[in-house]
DNA sequence: CCGCTGGTCCAAAGCGCTTTGGGGGCCGGG
DNA sequence: CCCGGCCCCCAAAGCGCTTTGGACCAGCGG
């Protein structure tokens, strides 16, 4: 059933029906009536396609995600962050498009979907150092936000970003309350923006004390378990381990934790551990007292405002930036304990 | 740059340099040369949505995602499957469209991908009883495959699933063998297909050695580690706990080994702990020696098959079923161990 | 020399929708 | 009585691409 055989069926012109359907002042009351009832009883629904093309909208967001043998985009922060924004997009009537490539295609992608796809903006998921894709949004003019930041000047655009620095810094803050001396960073790689910040926070607690960082004691990884594992078992190794960890991920401190115990030492006693919490769904910090204690911030509201704030962008693509830092939570959980003597 | 204005570039009518970019043999070789030279030079890419409705193909395949407030399906295992079925598109020249809509509105969601956002094909994810999709794909005639199975009669349509009843009972199987007699099953959703036969293939395991299994080991829940960590540690407070337990996934495992090491007990020894592990790229089972004991199949892999099977559906609708039901592999880790006597 | 067959290329007709630019009634004011 | 306005509605022109149905021009066999 399409706009034509509507229209026959009723005996109007498919402006008229276009129009009663669309709400447009331009019907008769009744014959809006007619018209929408027709269309229920036949189940009739304009083809999306054929309306994207008329309009020049095509009522989708694009997302892509790099991949690449164990990348740590297509992660469950991502799977969180995306259901938040597909909330969004569902009640707002816009379809996610995702693309899913190796890396070395990815801004091949992006102007793939900007281009010819024609998704009406996209989201930008995280941002790194010596990131082409800023200048290539740009270039095709599609309207996007960040979910972080790019590193490096003043940011112009729209993103929706944790002050991931604060928050790191407060995390060691209070390790360094606790009498810990040695802390170990077991951070995501190094060229991803927020992992930068995190290690800057870190780092500007102990400046502030006039407390030297041992840069042995900073590691960067993928942000899985196994990871965690490794980069907390090798620390432990060492002569004079760290007697606490900050941790970028709930998931590597799951590895961590594991590595201390493999060690026969307990956290929260021998080791304390502090983490940054993405609150996904199916992976909370404990229930009533937190697991770990945190820096929290819920990947997947910050999904939905990001969402948000692309749907006004692309109805207003004039208005000035909309950027927002988020700050996290620091909460209080059974990891962390004064430093052993 | 659009087609129109490509062909008046180059002086030829539209139809030879779609046919040139399209690669059809009514175009001479040098034209040929010259329309490619010309479109890489220029930029040109064909509209995809324009593309879509000349041919009526939108290039695009559909998977919605329920979404309730914590809900199961939003999960890692659904991350590393769309990271799987991703990259098949990419290769293949197709989108991914997701609609996340809440429970609900999920019907309606399979009928506007199918009907007007027109993709080509879609992906059922979470096959369940009583489950509705089934008839509502058919009614639309869009290709689909599903990953797992509809509960009930023979399938007749393509399906990638795991042989869960087997899997389940060779885990149980390997425990009973230890000489474990109290086993506790912390399983998925009971409505959820797979975690029906997961409970067969427990049960049977049972059964096939004339021994009773204890309705009240047997735990049904969302599949998260606080899930696992709660039902997990109700049943070590019975009476007379279980000395093992099978478990659906590696994250309720995760809960579930919490639970023992609070408990003061230790994993492997006082408590044997065999669990599903879909392979999930950024939470391992460990490395050389996998920590748990598993089942074992690569979720990510049956994203890329199912891909594969939908687009080999979506060219040729009249070829005969596809159906694959996969065997998982046992395969043996720190986890297990005789039962403490 | 002619009709035929291939090889190239083109004009034009859609695909299904939105939207511009009117076109008839009908009413009220001059 | 006439004309301008207002309401409703319609015809038709795209949106950018694919694809059908030729057209034109060799080249070739008869």
């Amino acid at each position: 059933m399409n706009l034509k055989e509507l229209s026959d069926l009723l005996g109007l012109s498919t402006t008229t029906v276009s129009r009663a359907l669309g709400g447009y002042p331009e019907v008769g009351a009744e014959t809006r009536r007619r018209v929408r009832a027709a269309a229920a009883e036949h189940g009739y629904r304009p083809n999306r396609r054929a309306a994207a093309l008329a309009t020049g909208r095509s009522m989708a967001i694009g997302h892509v995600i790099p991949t690449n043998q164990g990348n740590e985009m297509v992660n469950p922060v991502f799977a969180d962050f995306i259901a938040g924004a597909g909330e969004v997009y569902a009640q707002a009537g816009y379809d996610m498009t995702m693309s899913v490539v190796s890396d070395g295609d990815e801004a091949m992608a992006y102007r793939q979907l900007a281009m010819d796809r024609g998704v009406d903006g996209m989201i930008v998921h995280g941002p790194r150092e010596h990131d082409s894709r800023l200048d290539l949004l740009r270039e095709t003019g599609t309207p996007f936000v960040v979910h972080g930041r790019f590193p490096g000047s003043e940011p112009d655009y729209d993103f929706v970003d944790v002050d991931n620095a604060r928050a790191f810094r407060r995390a060691t803050d209070l390790l360094l309350d606790l009498g810990h001396r040695r802390i170990g960073l077991l951070n995501g790689p190094v060229h991803m923006d927020f992992a930068r910040r995190r290690l800057d926070g870190f780092v500007s607690a102990h400046d502030a004390r006039g407390l030297s960082v041992d840069r042995a004691s900073i590691r960067h990884s993928e942000m899985s378990e196994q990871a965690g594992y490794d980069a907390a078992r090798r620390l432990l190794a060492a002569p004079r381990p760290p007697t606490a960890f900050v941790v970028s991920s709930l998931i590597m401190a799951l590895g961590g934790r594991r590595a201390v115990q493999d060690g026969g030492l307990t956290v929260g006693r021998d080791v304390s551990i502090v983490t940054h919490d993405d609150m996904l769904s199916y992976l909370t910090n404990g229930g009533d007292v937190p697991i770990f204690t945190a820096t929290r911030s819920s990947v997947r509201a910050a999904g939905r405002r990001c969402a948000e704030i692309l749907l006004a962008r692309v109805a207003a693509p004039d208005d000035g930036p909309m950027q927002e830092v988020w700050k996290s939570d620091l909460v209080l959980g059974a990891s962390t304990g004064p430093a052993p003597d």
